[in-house]
RNA sequence: GGUCCCAUCGUCUAGUGGCCUAGGAUAUCGGCCUCUCACGCCGAAGACACGGGUUCGAACCCCGUUGGGACUACCA
């Protein structure tokens, strides 16, 4: 059997967005599994409307997502001249033909056609004129007039239209230019193209491309249409939806391999599996389990998944991740051997990285005031004179130490006849400003001797006032 | 309008004729654990769109209905 060869051709006219990433991570993962090829390729053929700097941000989010590639990037704008080759191909051999009639003229048939409720398709007014080139004048294709194309979609089944459907359509434009389709054609005929995944929306486009490949001798490659990635109102995924390009995401502080996971699963299942590594998915993707209906794309699904891929993933790599979500806070740490003992207290209560940065500061930086509704509740004469007596019975002792911090606060306990959540929480807001933080032990140890000491008195003096 | 595609808990899904009084995950709610918050654990509620067939038997097969969606460009 012949070598597995995907592709991925974003045109570069947006960013990559959750649509995008998960065809493109589809093909990657599918090349993977098979030992085969992944292409990358850029369709920008529109010139108005691609943009490098689009290309350069696709091009980093796939890095960010991991999927590389073994071939390209392929500009369509930088492969006219092959384009134009199997267009004078396809005239020569007859298959296709020029066509001079006018858009106006075009345009009013297809109204009349919609209006007497036939499809509006063209109608062969130059199919056996037998033209010669002219200003003005596109290349249409020469399709089969009866019959039908039929192709076995991987996910979906079978396919079959009717070709009275399909018309001779358009593939070099009257500048000479291709269109997409025969472009699309000519670059997976020409860099060996086996398996097509892509989305949905191209399902109807199908038969037209392999009367294309069958014009051009050429057998069709396997093609696999996913379905599309909806909104949460069941809408085609778009801007309105808030964040939708995957870089968003990455800016929130998701974990790529979370996104990934979170991708394949959208769509694609494995049993009752929900947790994947990246290998995990090389290992098991494949294109029967690809589910044929439409999913909608649920953030609640993904930070839960981040979540778990947070936890599960070492505490150097977390402190080198979460630097610049630290930063974007102004703290800059400078010991790395604590920031991955802070990290570690914080790891199983984050869902992202802006969370885990949040609920970091605190060790780094004074903050402003006390929880309002944690002050009230905690921050009274009784945890003042409890505090009181904790800083005394800390004297001389490393709080780095959790027995000797266990046994300070066993003095306390016995002094007051008070239990340790009695004393935990307003020691808790004087130390982190808040009711709700890491454990109380590995809290002070982190935060240190001075830290501890300085911030029991300023809210003891609180108080006070 | 025409052609094509789709249809299981709110959401992602398992399920490929008997294992389904439909499983998991998430979200929601309740409880346990506990120094707080999380984590974890236990539990509740929650779905086969509808109608006909086929079959001893249908979430699974067929037909229809309804509802979604895609395509219908000298855009990709």
């Amino acid at each position: 059997m012949k070598k597995v060869k995907t592709r991925f051709p974003p045109s570069p006219t947006g960013t990559l967005h959750i649509g995008g990433a998960r065809t493109a991570l589809f093909n990657w993962l599918y090349a993977r599994h098979m030992g085969g090829t992944f292409v990358f390729r850029l369709e920008d053929t529109d010139r108005v409307r691609s943009k490098e700097e689009l290309v350069q941000s696709i091009v980093d989010a796939l890095n960010w997502l991991g999927i590389d590639w073994d071939e390209g990037p392929f500009y369509q704008s930088q492969r006219l001249d092959v384009y134009a080759e199997y267009t004078q191909r396809l005239l020569d051999e007859g298959n296709a033909y020029y066509c001079t009639c006018s858009p106006e003229v075009l345009n009013e048939k297809r109204e009349a056609a919609r209006a007497r409720g036939d499809n509006p398709l063209y109608d062969g007014t130059c199919r056996e004129k037998d033209l010669g080139p002219s200003p003005g004048a596109v290349v249409r294709l020469r399709s089969p007039r009866t019959g039908a194309t039929v192709f076995e979609d991987q996910v979906k089944g079978p396919i079959a239209t009717p070709n009275s459907q399909l018309d001779d359509l358009v593939i070099a434009r009257s500048d000479g230019s291709p269109t997409y389709h025969l472009a699309v054609v000519v670059d997976d005929i020409t860099m060996g193209i086996t398996h097509i995944i892509r989305g949905d929306d191209h399902v109807s486009n199908t038969p037209r491309q392999i009367i294309l490949y069958r014009a051009l001798g050429v057998e069709p490659p396997v093609f696999a249409h996913v379905p599309m990635v909806l909104g949460t109102d069941k809408k085609r995924l778009s801007k309105r939806h808030g964040a939708t390009a995957v870089t968003d995401y990455q800016g929130l502080g998701i974990l790529p391999e979370a996104m990934v996971n979170y991708l394949a699963r959208l769509g694609w299942s494995h049993g009752d599996q929900e947790f994947f590594t990246l290998d995990d998915l090389v290992d098991k993707f494949s294109l029967e389990n690809i589910g044929k209906s439409a999913g909608v794309f649920d953030p609640a699904r993904l930070l839960d998944l981040n979540a778990d891929h947070i936890r599960s993933t070492d505490t150097y790599r977390l402190a080198n991740l979460v630097l610049p979500h630290l930063e974007k806070r102004g703290v800059v740490p400078g010991d790395n051997k604590r920031l991955i003992e802070a990290v570690e207290t914080v790891q199983p209560r984050s869902k992202t990285l802006e969370e885990m940065a949040e609920g970091l500061l605190f060790y780094y930086k004074e903050f402003e005031g006390y929880e309002e509704k944690a002050a009230k509740k905690f921050l009274t004469p009784d945890g003042a004179k409890w505090m009181s007596l904790l800083a005394r019975a800390l004297e001389g002792v490393d709080v780095t130490d959790q027995y000797q911090v266990e046994a300070a606060f066993q003095k306390v306990m016995d002094e007051t006849g008070q239990g340790f959540g009695k004393i935990a929480q307003p020691v808790r807001v004087a130390l982190t400003g808040k009711s709700a933080s890491p454990g109380m032990f590995e809290l002070m140890r982190v935060l240190g001797n001075d830290l501890v000491r300085a911030r029991l008195a300023r809210a003891i003096a609180h108080i006070g006032d």
